[in-house]
DNA sequence: GTCTATAAATGGATAGAC
DNA sequence: GTCTATCCATTTATAGAC
């Protein structure tokens, strides 16, 4: 049995799940690998046992962002009409970004000086942007510029939420006015 | 004749500029106080001279980033037709934004640990915000989402581009469409 | 696998000579 | 005003005992 092995997964999973809580308490970039053992119950050398360096717990973080989006996304049941899938992706992503600052801008932003995502996680990360356009288009969009207007606006609306009131629901409510601005520019009547 | 205070001032601005050009190149937080002495030509026990430490450099860019878009939103020249002020407004805050990605990080994002804008520089960013509302609500726009979504859907767009285009322009050659949508949705014929 | 000890580098900041 | 020298804290990371 890999009783040993598991263990190993386990610690991992208190690292990362201690280095999501730090960084949600003083940023992203705000702790250092002594604070990270210190969270997690051990000495900073021991932390060199599971990863190779800081980069590879951001990494980690990274592709398991990506790979919870992806999964989310797979269990999602979306309505048939174009507008209610609209609405239900709008809503689910913005509270999946507003839930956790610092992973949203680790996943979207450039915010950790030189942080580069390794080439699988970069994989994961396409293959999560790949599934949501996929997924978009399935509403009988067309038009090129559709999509780079929702995401932008998406992204704003998350963004000023975020930036403007934290915890918050000031832009949240706008969600249906936007979602129907949007197909109303949009989506064509079928 | 103040030439003393002449050169010292002028000093501050080789300073602020170096920082700007280290921001730009290695981020916001990738440079050090060594580093910007070097680039302005001193060591960096001189810095001290100008600034009481780190922090007051970046609250002396933030409030010089809100200070230039006041400045510039005034001498901003405004086309008469509600739209058309829209789509000025838009494309000059625009171009603004993505100029310069590491002053808007600083300006509007929380990004560097543990910095707070002194209550001076505070106190020009809300007086820039007041301006934005006024210049917006000359407009005519009445509802209150009008704003929030407004700001939200321009924030969207600047981000999207510097995020997923640096330097490029396939977010801001949506601007003009979003703006129709935008007014289609909240402006009222008149 | 975890620890102590420590390396090696870097950070912001200060003292004091010139 | 600028410098050298240095403090002191902190960082990531490694060596080697247990």
């Amino acid at each position: 049995m890999d009783n040993r092995r598991q263990r190993h997964l386990a610690t991992r999973d208190d690292i990362v799940a201690a280095a999501w809580r730090l960084s949600g308490e003083h940023g992203l970039t705000g702790w250092s690998l002594r604070e990270l053992a210190g969270a997690v119950g051990v000495r900073a050398p021991s932390l060199y046992v599971y990863f190779t360096g800081k980069d590879q717990i951001y990494d980690e973080m990274f592709s398991r962002s990506y790979s919870e989006l992806l999964e989310q996304s797979r269990i999602l049941d979306l309505p048939n009409d174009p507008i209610g899938r609209l609405r239900a992706i709008a809503y689910w992503f913005f509270d999946f970004a507003v839930a956790n600052p610092a992973r949203l801008q680790l996943m979207f932003w450039r915010v950790v000086p030189g942080f580069e995502p390794s080439e699988g996680s970069y994989a994961v990360s396409r293959q999560v942007m790949e599934l949501f356009e996929q997924r978009f288009f399935e509403v009988g969009i067309a038009e090129p510029a559709a999509l780079d207007t929702w995401t932008a606006m998406l992204s704003g609306l998350v963004t000023q939420q975020m930036s403007n009131e934290p915890g918050g629901d000031r832009w949240r409510r706008l969600l249906d006015q936007c979602v129907e601005m949007f197909a109303r520019e949009f989506v064509r009547a079928g």
